[in-house]
DNA sequence: GTTAAGCTAATTGCATACTGTTAGCGATGA
DNA sequence: TCATCGCTAACAGTATGCAATTAGCTTAAC
């Protein structure tokens, strides 16, 4: 389903008189669903490696099991579930190596979208909404919540590739960051987010200042920060916990 | 789903005794689904932006609906498939700009494949897939069905993408790949194909050289080799042709 | 005691049935 | 004549129930 990411945003000439009143769109159970799987994961509610019993998720969320199921179908196709006929689901494994290979990745796509944003028309201030996003990152990691921490930052990268202009690669962020959302949820924790806060804020000054050079090395500064953490350690202690 | 692609091949120290008989994976009804519905696409049974309806297509593949809705879920969130609540699903809409933008997302993708792939131990003859890949793809164009013909070209991209040794990249291809199972359907019918089938080997054999720097190039011209055509054009010359 | 076969509980896969929403059409009234 | 309302058919969304598959336990045989 990708998160509802609001296709209004580009305005366009559709909008010839101003709406009164914004359009609502019915948010059908599946999506709610996913959500919720999605943010239990970040919660730490479920681990990487758990399965994920349909019917169990279904009545804890009150619903039939199949929008749960077709919920589980998205996260599966964005790499965060794997299923194996028969034998039900299971949250995607988190390992060192695999982390790794993800921040490979990312690096790759946001990069592209650091080069295609900057060549994208009009002045510094169509950074604004990655702007906000940042702040909205700031403001997130002073609260308690784990799993709006990890929405603020996955909403910041989010708003960095949508600004790229190209939606295949926006498309495609937002299935990678679902994944993310389940490593970041072991992590945003324990660690201290004050870093990562201002790498944001370097990210969007080096745009506005249209220097692609040190976007790049922000980008890079912020995603290796990441890097080097036992996340497999993170998981045993977080089962050890709970047990 | 991602084209179940036989997680087995880096078959590991996992297979100390030497399996007789290759285990057999259920098929379900819902992953079969998908890629009747994918080749329907890539064959011009269903065009860019034609609508899609559970109930007519479950009735084609002699199911019920549950696993149809599945599997459009699925490619929902791999981009090949658009869904409004209550609405219903439409194929993506294909236009030159997306198709420009979905091919320098492509790019970076490959590229990074490239770059990890020859990053990784092992002497040319790990890139041996690949080249049968390549060969399945020459002997692909020869016949007469489009869906084969795209399916061959999948299939050797991602065996590049296999090749990096870095599996979440070779989830996003896979991912990517089903929205140019679309593309590609259009034009699979209408041009000759030999150049990109030269192209391919080209790569490969920069690849077993390990020049990264040619390996780069073929990529380069493989994928620009697409570029510039009248995809907008070709849907609508097919659809006058139907009607 | 160990191994293999059979049984049972748990869970996924699929089908059918019902509810909610949308869109197109005709009726009604200005 | 045209806009608005209400109706209806088509279809998506969800629920429930049954069939198919798996895995763990029990039992039986060697």
């Amino acid at each position: 389903m990708a998160p509802r990411d609001n296709p209004a945003r580009e305005g366009s000439e559709a909008s010839r008189e101003p709406r009164r009143l914004l359009p609502v769109q019915p948010r059908t159970m599946v999506e709610q669903a996913a959500e919720a799987i999605v943010a239990g994961a970040a919660r730490g509610i479920f681990l990487p490696g758990d399965r994920l019993v349909e019917a169990e998720i279904a009545r804890d969320l009150g619903i039939s099991r199949v929008p749960v199921r077709e919920a589980l179908r998205l996260l599966e196709s964005q790499g965060i579930v794997v299923s194996t006929p028969y034998k039900g689901m299971r949250l995607m494994q988190v390992t060192n190596r695999g982390v790794g290979a993800l921040m490979r990745v990312r690096m790759a796509l946001e990069t592209l979208a650091i080069q295609e944003g900057l060549t994208q028309p009009g002045g510094p201030e169509r950074f604004q909404h990655l702007r906000r996003a940042a702040e909205g990152y700031s403001a997130a990691i002073r609260g308690t919540d784990p799993a709006q921490k990890v929405a603020a930052d996955e909403q910041f990268h989010a708003e960095l590739c949508r600004a790229s202009g190209n939606p295949s690669l926006l498309a495609l962020w937002l299935n990678l960051s679902r994944q993310l959302a389940v490593v970041w949820g072991l992590m945003v924790q324990e660690d201290d987010l004050t870093q990562p806060d201002k790498q944001h804020f370097a990210l969007v000054e080096a745009l506005e200042r249209a220097d692609e050079g040190d976007a790049r090395a922000a980008l890079f500064t912020h995603i290796n920060w990441h890097q080097n953490r036992d996340f497999e350690g993170m998981v045993a202690e977080r089962r050890r916990k709970l047990a």
